[in-house]
DNA sequence: AACCTCTATGTAATCGATTGCACTGCAACG
DNA sequence: CGTTGCAGTGCAATCGATTACATAGAGGTT
């Protein structure tokens, strides 16, 4: 019953032709008579002939696939990111391959794995916290596919970036508060070893400094990006003395767990404080109250991210490393208010 | 600079053996000698060789990944089921590629290039509602890869697939609020070409009559489990004569969009409605009020259908279709209370 | 008519690893 | 001592498509 899956001789014997003029009327159509051309189609069209990507990328010396490297799968933030690449990608013919990082620093092995050009054509990080020896395999150009970091990035700057202008965003979060005449600013910073966490307080210190304000050090909060590491801060934030009247969170999710946390003990957003949060993921506008957030173009990021990696996947010469800053926008909505009443 | 990878042949001199052994020094080293087999793994390390994935699946015709269909990957519902097959996959060094099928519908073509043996080993389907063509394509059996459904699943039966307990988490709901004395209850249900959707709405309307509960057709919204569905559902609701005194969200991304759009319009939960989401997404605890609801267990959904799959990869016949049902649970939180006061 | 150009096609090498089959040599057995 | 068995290894075919190179033939030029 099973017949096996037809090969392109099978065709190139019901067309009449060589197998290669099969093969260069399947992917180079221009280079061979109309008429030949159109036998050909209607032979793969009868024998029901797919070409087998194997076959081909041997060939080719490609594999057809990037691989993309994410923090943490179950985290929504990055979801959308993966749309992204995906509809550029689709375009193209290239498979997405997703891998989790979760086990990066624990088993290196594992993701090193994928760090040869035998496994993908290409790499997209989301993490921007991969142990060194991923990044010294990855920046040492012998074998390994380029490698292209989105939303995160490491300092060191060897590679290409697309990012959010995460400076401008924490600038635009304290502006927002500050506007609304709140003079103690706390902050809910994502974990110490990640980029995005000091380049938002960097870009929040900044802006406070330029408007006299000051960070008192007992207002910076530290958590993980995590509903729960929000929430353990709101803990911390209800034993304080002396409380801000507005809150920095670096991430929505940070904020939905301090919120809610808060809430459980009978505080207020707004009423009682300010909260911004970062990323405007899609809940955020249905949270009670809806959350005043920075908006990170997540799709966008993840179109650029794969249209540039499928550039440096064409050329052969390892291309310049470049960075792209893609804006950012305050949404305001209703977990922001006036400061003192 | 850019020196060629090395191959099989380039470790094989080193160790002074032919590339058979090599090959079978990685992939079966019981099959050689200890003394052999040390110095290929040494001539191996020393290279710096990587088998070439593309030559290997060639050669043993297989492909080394399979795909999963995800009907929306914005969605964080789906994120954890990802977590789960990255899971179980890993371990057997399986690639997982990710496939948004949102335009499934319109382009079936750029499904159906998925469906070929040449493309993916397997295929995890998590979108339920695939086009009739590319589901008869599936089940022809000539040459397309086994395919099991996870989370939703096809009414016709044809395939393996492993699901949650929809009807008894749909009863769990509906008896969580009877029993809090609630006799008005409405159901906002998923698109309704969707499987989840129905066998939802008849558990719940099995174990309402079964209470000698009826439920009005004006108290049936119907939604497509988004947040913006479920925005929609407070408006008609709020138009509503006669409000029943509770709602059952087949999704909890409904759910909220139904509790925050109520909020605005100055009607809480759950003080004057209660509701009962389902799935327990991440963020349903942290939600204001936390909700109620039907917890899935995404992640084992994730990793009991790539088990499955790996089984069927495994087997050259074509296997019997089964079916597992993986139980779900009633977690009760703040948006549900007694009916009357 | 001789020569050149250019298009369309075919021939066959090639990508790199796997594996069926054949072979070698050592141990065990009668 | 002659067989037999078996573990260990090598030889070479094979997976299926691509493509450099060769070639045939049409059409144009002088």
């Amino acid at each position: 019953m099973e017949t096996k899956a037809p090969r392109i001789t099978d065709v190139a014997r019901l067309a009449g032709v060589s197998t290669a003029t099969v093969s260069r009327a399947l992917s180079k159509p221009e280079t061979v008579a109309e008429s030949t051309r159109n036998a050909v189609l209607m032979a793969a069209e009868k024998t029901g002939y797919r070409v087998n990507l194997s076959a081909r990328n041997l060939r080719r010396q490609r594999t057809g696939a990037i691989v993309v490297l994410v923090p943490n799968l179950g985290n929504p933030f990055f979801s959308e990111i993966l749309a992204g690449i995906e509809t550029a990608l689709s375009e193209v013919d290239i498979n997405m391959l997703v891998v989790d990082t979760r086990q990066a620093h624990s088993k290196p092995q594992l993701v090193l794995e994928y760090l040869h050009a035998t496994r993908a054509d290409g790499i997209i990080a989301l993490d921007g916290s991969l142990p060194d020896e991923i990044l010294a395999v990855a920046s040492s150009g012998t074998g390994a596919p380029p490698i292209i970091f989105a939303c995160e990035w490491t300092p060191k700057g060897m590679f290409s970036s697309v990012r959010a202008n995460n400076t401008c965003g924490a600038s635009l979060a304290i502006c927002h508060l500050a506007g609304l005449g709140h003079r103690q600013i706390g902050i809910l910073t994502g974990p110490d070893d990640n980029v995005l966490s000091h380049t938002r307080s960097a870009g929040a210190k900044r802006e406070m400094a330029e408007r006299g304000l000051e960070l008192d050090p007992a207002h910076a909060f530290s958590g993980d990006f995590s509903l729960e590491s929000g929430a353990r801060a709101a803990q911390a934030w209800l034993e304080l003395a002396h409380r801000p009247s507005a809150l920095f969170c670096q991430s929505d999710q940070m904020a939905f767990g301090f919120i809610s946390e808060l809430a459980r003990n009978g505080v207020f957003v707004p009423d009682d404080v300010s909260v911004v949060g970062f990323d405007d993921i899609d809940i955020a506008r249905r949270f009670i109250p809806a959350l005043t957030t920075v908006r990170q173009p997540r799709k966008e990021l993840g179109l650029h991210a794969a249209k540039m990696l499928i550039n440096h996947v064409g050329t052969s010469t390892s291309p310049a490393i470049e960075t792209t800053i893609l804006e950012v926008e305050l949404i305001v909505r209703g977990s922001t208010r006036a400061a003192g009443d």
